[in-house]
DNA sequence: CTGTTAGCGCATTCAT
DNA sequence: ATGAATGCGCTAACAG
């Protein structure tokens, strides 16, 4: 920036003026800068002039579990479409469902200042957070952080469980089998426990045999299928609820379902399930990760970012899900 | 940092030391020292100490399509990954095939200073990143850039699209149709060449009708589909290769071609192919992913980033394709 | 081993 | 309307 004031024959402060567009430069003097600016191939050093505003790097942090999973890749489109409405670059890291991993990256992302931080929760305990002195927003997706007070944006699991399983049970079933992630997380358990109500409701005791939990991959969940259709035919399930998609892909590789006369509701969308004509629990990630991102950096449009130390009461927003029949969910008993 | 030292009664470089793990400072200091950024919560701003050091900011940038693709998805993932390994955090934009947006996005990128550009090109010419005084290494991600001298990491398109074309000749088929994207991307052209060299070589007249591209959605190459599936009998395919992931699901959103007796081999992996009997032509985009990031930041490991000055040649890697058969390619004719 | 000084590239403050 | 001085948070280059 030097040079180019010396290019142009003006002060260094006009440079900067001149850059950030600020009002009180002689026109010629514009020109003369803009020229040498353009000479020397100038590109401003926004770190250094963040550093030294202290208004914020205009930068995101956003702790995903897996860009790999087209879950969470579209939470990261939706937050990286949403950032850019604010004029901010967003960096995204995969915490793989791994809290101490997910602790060294969210301290990375604190380190370089970024002014928001979303986070798709592996740990449980985030008030580091807060003690590392981010002022910035924190706002958490899908899951919600237990012990620290902030704002979660959540799809109403529950009761897309239980929509999912009163469906089947609708179409006859009475023997519904769940097969789902680890009840570590959050969002299994509440599915959990939407299946659960809606068998309640159903009067329908729970038989723990047809719950399969901790599948955490695909292949892991085909097995527990082919272990649930091992079954005698009188123990054995003549409906299943896969809880995400991982499970639901892992479902439809143990063999041909409808063939064998059993019903398939599979939590989350995945491409070609229109295709294949599964009927799932339709959950809307890209809102989510909107929604998570203006709630961090404030409304969309060039509105200004809100004051950080304004303080409000932590919000908990739940999305609401739908049930989309294709098909594979009413077979009947 | 300043509160650090006070706290710990030691002067500021004392500080900056231990928190960078150099030498030469007594272990009670240290303790002391360590103890002080405990109690304040201290963290470093390595903002601050990236320009201060002018080492670089261990930020990469990434311009790819558009994470919601599972393949740009696949490459994030990589660099990532491979990023991680080199203690750099990835910063992830999305030029949905806008080359005047891409630019924007690189511009914003270089004023961050990041130490690596890794593109996805959707223009043509690139040179203004030079032009721009950037001194890291920039390597071409999936197509290269015709102007500029980079490093690029491909994949052998037109030896695929050769391969999956002579598959279904071999299995029968003289009228075989293309369906794919815009010939002004590099890999359409590229797997078109492949496709007309397996014709020529089968000593197979061209025939346009049979080609038909533009088709950046799968809706809109269901329609092209549908297209080629109402031709009068003698003028159908027999055989279609799908150019891209998304021209597959697109094709097979047009109906059941293997009722149809129509062969079909998509290019790309998908999700679920294995379980719909598609032959592909496999890629592999994390591979890509991770070699361009390794060509970027050097090998893998704790190795010092390669010299920003270092001149050798621009490298251009292809990587091989395979075809995966399932069924979809082998429909005889 | 430790501290002092200077300055990375820029914006703020206050002069003029 | 313009510029000089000062400092953001940190580290390099020197002292001591």
């Amino acid at each position: 920036m030097l040079d180019v004031a010396q290019a142009a024959g003006v002060s260094l402060k006009t440079v900067s003026r001149v850059i950030n567009g600020e009002a009180g430069v002689s026109s010629d003097k514009v020109t003369k800068v803009e020229a040498a600016i353009d000479k020397l191939r100038y590109a401003r050093n926004d770190i250094a002039a963040s550093l030294r505003s202290g208004v914020g790097s205009s930068t995101v942090g956003l702790v995903i579990e897996d860009v790999g999973n087209p879950f969470y890749a579209r939470v990261a489109q939706a937050v990286e479409d949403t950032a850019r409405e604010h004029s901010s670059l967003l960096i995204t890291t995969s915490a793989r469902e791994d809290p101490a991993r997910e602790r060294e990256l969210v301290t990375a992302l604190l380190r370089r200042r970024v002014d928001a931080l979303l986070i798709v929760p592996a740990g449980r305990d985030h008030r580091y957070i807060a003690d590392a002195g981010f002022t910035g927003r924190t706002v958490f997706i899908d899951r919600p952080s237990e012990k620290t007070e902030a704002d979660a944006v959540l799809i109403d699991n529950a009761a897309g469980a239980q929509l999912a399983v009163r469906h089947m049970i609708t179409h006859g079933h009475r023997r519904v089998a769940l097969v789902g992630d680890s009840a570590s997380l959050y969002t299994a358990r509440e599915r959990l426990r939407g299946y659960t109500n809606a068998l309640a409701a159903a009067e329908i005791p729970l038989d723990e045999t047809l719950i399969s939990m901790e599948h955490s991959t695909s292949e892991s969940a085909r097995q527990a299928m082919l272990e649930l259709l091992a079954l005698p035919k009188k123990f054995r399930p003549t409906a299943i609820l896969t809880a995400n998609n991982r499970c639901t892909v892992g479902a439809l590789h143990a063999g041909d379902l409808r063939k064998a006369g059993i019903a398939l509701v599979g939590f989350d969308e995945f491409e070609l399930a229109d295709l294949l004509g599964i009927t799932v629990v339709r959950t809307d990630p890209y809102r989510m990760g909107q929604v998570a991102a203006e709630l961090a950096l404030g409304p969309s449009g060039d509105a200004p970012r809100p004051a950080e130390d304004e303080q409000r009461p932590a919000q908990r927003i739940v999305l609401p899900v739908e049930l989309v029949v294709r098909g594979s969910g009413e077979v009947t008993a």
